[in-house]
RNA sequence: GGCUCCAUCAUCUAACGGUUAGGAUCCCAGGUUUUCAUCCUGGUCACAGGGGUUCAAAUCCCCUUGGAGUCACCA
């Protein structure tokens, strides 16, 4: 039984690094037929912040992903730590220290003015006389003095550390009585039978703090998997101000939750020249031991590209029900099949869609003043009537071909090339000479809409 | 500063001692298209540097350099 968990801290939205390493937790545990728990981290918040974790979960449900089990909040399972405390406690593998703040501060500057590291000097390691008076005790662990800790870690191998560079007798809990991150964690990791921890390799050097405990507790260790950060363009940790750290921004936005999902499995882990993954196919052949070992870099031109090549390939009913979210309704358009046909090709995203979409469905408040010099000649106002003239003639119009029919022959009729009649169409239509097909604009809007787009542009000039 | 991790095209990456170092994105060019986009074809671009080990090194070892993370009564 595979037990894998996600546990952020409240910050109150989903970070897209977050996501990764919730996306890979997520795969190994479904693809082995485990269980993905969550957990929020807020033994310091001590604000209980459920909304932090809605909108974790929001996110989640956005993108596809579902936690097992009820979420856990680590501020309310503070009696679980203080029996735990207790228990190292009494058996001798953890005390209390009566050192003050001041104490503390005076003991650090001291080392740092002897260029040593700050470490705790172990002076109530073995106490047994009278505590000072009204001061309030931190509980400490007992940690190794001296030898190493050796993480197996399934990404980066085995790492050393050595006890006297990185280790001291650190709080366990807070003079208040509340635990600490490191003794917490190790806890509740052991207490809901996580199996493989992966999270990001900024908590790597935390890890043999946490193996202290696990012993001490007589815990058996799970496997750790610390996959590599997201940089950023600078080559920095992501922070918030990297621009779009929220995955709920990836939905306003107009990404979809498979282009982003892909995007992000990708970032760090690979299956040979694989570029595109659907849900099926990254649990089939995720697995953490392939994770790579080395940072990666923002960049979202693949994330871009991986969207359009998911909109293009996304049904039409679909796509209607996505676009609702960026204020286009087509439900009741007759045309929305050609409309959405021609229109997925040509967008990144679902906020360009709709973009594109109102190009098309609704008439140009003005025309663009390049295109109309560019598009509009001397012979193009004969040419439109032309046209308009043959449209009026012409019944039963309904597809593109109908309409292209009717180009084909003005251009005939006329004796000229297709430019002629597509460049002044175009302004008339969308106002700028890029967009869609005309055939299929002009099917889409109909013959009315179409000729009095005609006639605008006509009586303009 | 101590400790730890990392190092292949601009970016994501493949290679697990033997390849002209591959793919994808971006960018550029050509083709397709009434336009734009799509699509197709092609192109530019990388093993950080230096030592070893080996018949053979992007791959193993060491050093240098560079980058990152972490060092709390934060998580």
């Amino acid at each position: 039984m595979v037990v894998t968990r996600f546990a952020p801290s409240p910050t109150g939205y989903l970070h897209i690094g977050g996501l990764r390493t919730a996306l890979l937790s997520y795969l190994w545990a479904r693809k082995n037929g485990g269980k993905f728990l969550l957990r929020i981290e807020d033994t310091d918040f001590s604000r209980n912040d459920e909304a932090a974790a809605l909108a974790i979960v929001e996110a989640f449900k956005w993108v596809g992903l579902e936690h097992d089990g009820a979420i856990e909040y680590q501020s309310s399972r503070l009696s679980i730590y203080q029996e735990h405390v207790q228990k190292l406690l009494d058996e001798g593998k953890a005390y209390k220290c009566y050192m003050s703040r001041e104490e503390l501060d005076a003991l650090r500057s001291e080392q740092m003015e002897r260029k040593e590291r700050a470490k705790y000097d172990n002076r109530y390691r073995d106490f047994t006389g009278t505590p000072p008076e009204g001061r309030d005790a931190v509980i400490r662990i007992k940690a190794p003095l001296e030898g190493s800790i050796t993480v197996h870690d399934g990404v980066k191998g085995d790492v050393v550390f050595n006890v006297a560079d990185i280790l001291d007798d650190f709080v366990i809990a807070r003079s208040d009585g509340t635990p600490t991150y490191n003794f917490v964690v190790a806890v509740d990791d052991a207490l809901m039978g996580v199996t493989d921890v992966i999270r990001g390799d900024d908590h790597l050097s935390n890890t043999p703090k946490q193996i202290v405990v696990y012993n001490a507790l007589g815990f058996t260790l799970p496997k750790f998997f610390h996959v590599p950060m997201i940089h950023n363009s600078e080559g920095k940790k992501l922070s918030k101000r990297d621009g779009a750290t929220d995955v709920m921004m990836y939905k306003t936005m107009g990404y979809t939750p498979q282009a982003l999902l892909n995007f992000l499995v990708r970032l760090g882990w690979s299956h040979g020249d694989q570029e595109v993954f659907s849900r099926t196919e990254m649990l089939e052949l995720f697995d953490p031991s392939d994770i790579n070992r080395s940072a990666s870099v923002y960049n979202t031109d693949k994330l871009d590209w991986l969207n359009s090549h998911y909109l293009k390939n996304t049904p039409n009913s679909v796509l209607c029900e996505l676009l609702e979210f960026h204020g286009i309704t087509l439900v009741s358009h007759d045309k929305r099949e050609i409309l959405l046909d021609t229109i997925k090709e040509r967008a990144k995203t679902l906020v360009e869609m709709a973009a594109l979409i109102n190009e098309v469905l609704v008439r140009p408040i003005a025309f663009d003043e390049a295109a109309l010099k560019k598009g509009f000649k001397e012979d193009s106002r004969a040419v439109l009537e032309n046209f308009a003239t043959v449209l009026k003639e012409t019944s039963e119009l309904h597809l593109p071909s109908d309409y292209h029919h009717i180009m084909e022959k003005v251009v005939t009729d006329m004796g000229i090339g297709f430019g002629k009649i597509g460049q002044p169409l175009r302004v008339a239509l969308l106002g700028k000479l890029s967009g869609p097909g005309l055939d299929s604009v002009m099917a889409i809007i109909g013959v009315e809409e179409t000729l009095a787009r005609i006639d605008a542009l006509l009586k303009l000039k």
